[in-house]
DNA sequence: CAGCCGTGGAA
DNA sequence: TTTCCAAGGCT
């Protein structure tokens, strides 16, 4: 049924005369279009905003951001999460400076070269800076798509994704880049995932979920998993001449990011000590309790203020730690240390 | 393929 | 409070 000149002529009329005035289409430059499609991952579009308006100011070309120092690209996206998406980026866009004489391959086989474009960027950026026919499948295509067809496929396997992809591209028109934002907008405003607005809808004649009134079963997908808890004590080590122990967090989880030393609750000190080389006094001040929650696991801190009179390359002066890049859950416990009276130690 | 990777908002 | 999920990609 979606093959079919009505349902895009429908859906891009649709479009053309509803679509949201978002700043990255207010422009042609590939390479801000890609930057928007990497902040949009996962993220949605009333957060991304002034992410992005804050980068193309500090970064307005490819050879601005190329040329960008790594920590303080990874300050500007500070709360937006994902981090290694800012990672990626930077080093494709190094990428195309080197090999590609700063310019955006207009060229489908190299773009999905480069680190961090996969299906849907490369789709997205490909068909909207540079009109190939390719689709850009996200969780708003793929929900309007499960009902269109009365897919009960499951929506969260890459296969099925991917054949979504190629029934898109046997459809696709001419005008492919309006012709997926026009879907995803679709998606986003009135087919949504709870409560959608069929009543509103361009393509309800074109909707098999709609005539037999099971949207609401639609899209089906997996279950998510649980989230693992876990627990532990975070120390602000501070020595006299007002430094703090902090470091660049390796791994996975947050890397690049600044964390203060983190353990699990039954560690003794002594092991810290060692592990740190610094001495701690006895005493410890208890600063407060938070909980931080990430796609797939919890976070309890304890946090407490310990004091020692050592100093080594780990040590950060107080008022220059806000220059760090951090985490959420690292600037949770910051605010209460900044309230507290750590100066009476 | 399944699990991992942030954060915030809505219901 | 809990669950879902948002212009996904990597390993």
């Amino acid at each position: 049924m979606l093959q079919s000149s009505t349902f895009n002529n429908s859906l891009l009329e649709w479009y053309h005369s509803n679509k949201r005035d978002l700043p990255w289409r207010r422009t042609s430059d590939p390479y801000k279009i890609w930057l928007s499609e990497v902040m949009l991952q996962q993220t949605q579009v009333i957060t991304v905003i002034p992410y992005f308006t804050k980068f193309i100011t500090k970064y307005p070309t490819l050879q601005h951001l190329a040329d960008a120092d790594e920590q303080a690209l990874l300050k500007d996206w500070e709360g937006l999460g994902y981090y290694n998406r800012i990672r990626n980026f930077h080093s494709a866009v190094k990428d195309v400076k080197e090999n590609y004489n700063a310019e955006v391959p207009d060229n489908p086989d190299e773009f999905f070269e480069l680190k961090g474009v996969g299906p849907y960027i490369g789709g997205a950026v490909q068909s909207i800076a540079f009109n190939h026919l390719l689709a850009a499948v996200d969780g708003n295509v793929l929900r309007v798509m499960s009902r269109l067809n009365e897919d009960s496929r499951d929506m969260t396997k890459a296969g099925v994704q991917q054949s979504v992809k190629k029934e898109i591209e046997e459809i696709i028109p001419l005008e492919a880049g309006d012709f997926n934002q026009a879907l995803m907008e679709l998606g986003a405003t009135i087919c949504t995932p709870r409560t959608p607005k069929c009543i509103m809808c361009p393509v309800q004649e074109h909707c098999e979920a709609f005539k037999r009134n099971t949207v609401n079963n639609f899209p089906i997908k997996k279950k998510k998993t649980k989230k693992k808890e876990e627990t532990y004590n975070v120390y602000f080590i501070v020595n006299d001449a007002q430094e703090i122990f902090i470091y660049k967090q390796e791994g996975d989880l947050l890397k690049g990011m600044y964390e203060l030393p983190k353990y699990d609750v039954d560690t003794n000190i002594e092991n810290i000590e060692e592990e740190l080389d610094v001495r701690l006094d006895d005493k410890r001040i208890y600063i407060g309790s938070d909980k931080h929650v990430f796609t797939h696991k919890i976070w309890y801190m304890e946090s407490y203020l310990l004091h020692t009179t050592s100093k080594n390359e780990y040590f950060v002066p107080v008022g220059e730690v806000h220059e760090l890049p951090m985490s959420i859950a690292m600037k949770k416990i910051f605010r209460k240390f900044a309230a507290d009276e750590f100066a009476e130690l």
